[in-house]
DNA sequence: TATAGACCTTCCACCAACTGGAAGGTCAAG
DNA sequence: CTTGACCTTCCAGTTGGTGGAAGGTCTATA
C-alpha cells in the first residue's frame, strides 16, 4: 500500500504519516522505486495513533501506548496510568479555560459594544491585579 | 527602570519582555550602557499584556487590544468583538476537551488496571471507527 | 512513443509563544 | 580588583505538524 491509500484509509494526512516515520512511530518498508510500502499492521498502528491523538494524548504518550499495545504481556495498569495522567491534564486545562470563560463572559456582558470608547474589558485588562476583584455588579 | 525591575513588577519573565519588544509590542528606550529603560507607560502596557495573555488572548489579539487601549477615540464595539471571538474559541476548546474527558474517563473506569494484559483502553484505541460506538455498559 | 497528470520522494522553512543557554559587557559592593 | 548580580545579543529547541519547491515515477491515453 502506498502512502496515499494509507492516508485515505486512516484519515491522517500523508504529511503526518511521513512525520510519524521521521520520529520513529512507524517504519514502513520501501519498494524498489523508493516509495513507502505499508502492510496491514502498519495501517493499524497508524489508525491507533490517529485515535490516540484525537483523544489528546501527546506524541510521547502515543509512543508508550503503542509499545504497550504491541507488548502482549503488558500490564493494563501501565496503560491506565498513562490515561489517568492524561485525564488529569485535561481536567487542569478545562478548569483553566472555564475560569477564563467565566471572567471573559462577565466582561463581555458588561461592555456596551457601541461607538463609545468606555469599555469594561479594557478597564479590567488595564487594572492592576489588586483592584481587579472588586465586584461592581 | 531596568528589565529586572519590570519583570518583578509585572510578573512577566525578562525573556518574555525582550520577546515582546522583538515582535513590536513594546519599545523601551535605551540607556547609554545599552540597557533597556522602561517608563511607567511601558510598565502598564506590559501588565496589560500579561493580563490579556492570562485570559488566553493570542499575541495578535493583544496587539489589537493594545492599539484600542491607546486609542482614546476607540469604539468599545471593536474591543467586544475581539473578546467575543476569543470567547467562542474558548467555548470550542472546552467542548473538545469535555468530549475527550467523557470518552477517556469512561475507558479508565472500565480498565482493571492490574497486572493482566487485557485493556479496554487499548481495545478502544485499536478498534476501527465503525465499531467504536457500540456501548458495552 | 510522447506527454499529461497524479502519484511519490526529500528537504527546508514556518506556525505560537516562548524558554534555555552560551558568550560576553556593566555595575555596585567590599 | 574581584565577585556576583545584572544586562546584552544570538542561536537553538519546544509541540505537532503544515506548506511548498524541486524533482523522480507511474499509468493512461493520443
Amino acid at each position: 500500500m502506498n502512502i496515499g491509500d494509507v492516508a485515505r484509509r486512516t484519515g491522517l494526512p500523508a504529511k503526518t504519516i511521513r512525520y510519524y516515520e521521521d520520529i520513529g512511530l512507524v517504519a514502513p518498508r520501501r519498494g524498489a522505486n523508493g516509495y513507502r510500502s505499508f502492510g496491514e499492521a502498519e495501517l493499524h498502528k497508524l489508525a491507533f495513533l490517529g485515535r490516540a491523538r484525537s483523544l489528546g494524548f501527546t506524541i510521547e504518550d502515543c509512543r508508550g501506548l503503542l509499545e504497550l499495545y504491541e507488548d502482549k504481556s503488558r500490564a493494563s495498569a501501565d496503560v491506565k496510568s498513562i490515561a489517568r495522567e492524561h485525564l488529569a491534564r485535561i481536567d487542569a486545562k478545562i478548569s483553566e479555560l472555564t475560569e477564563m470563560h467565566r471572567t471573559l463572559s462577565h466582561l463581555v456582558q458588561e461592555c456596551a459594544g457601541d461607538g463609545r470608547p468606555d469599555c469594561p474589558i479594557l478597564n479590567d485588562l488595564a487594572a492592576d491585579a489588586g483592584s481587579r476583584d472588586e465586584r461592581t455588579d
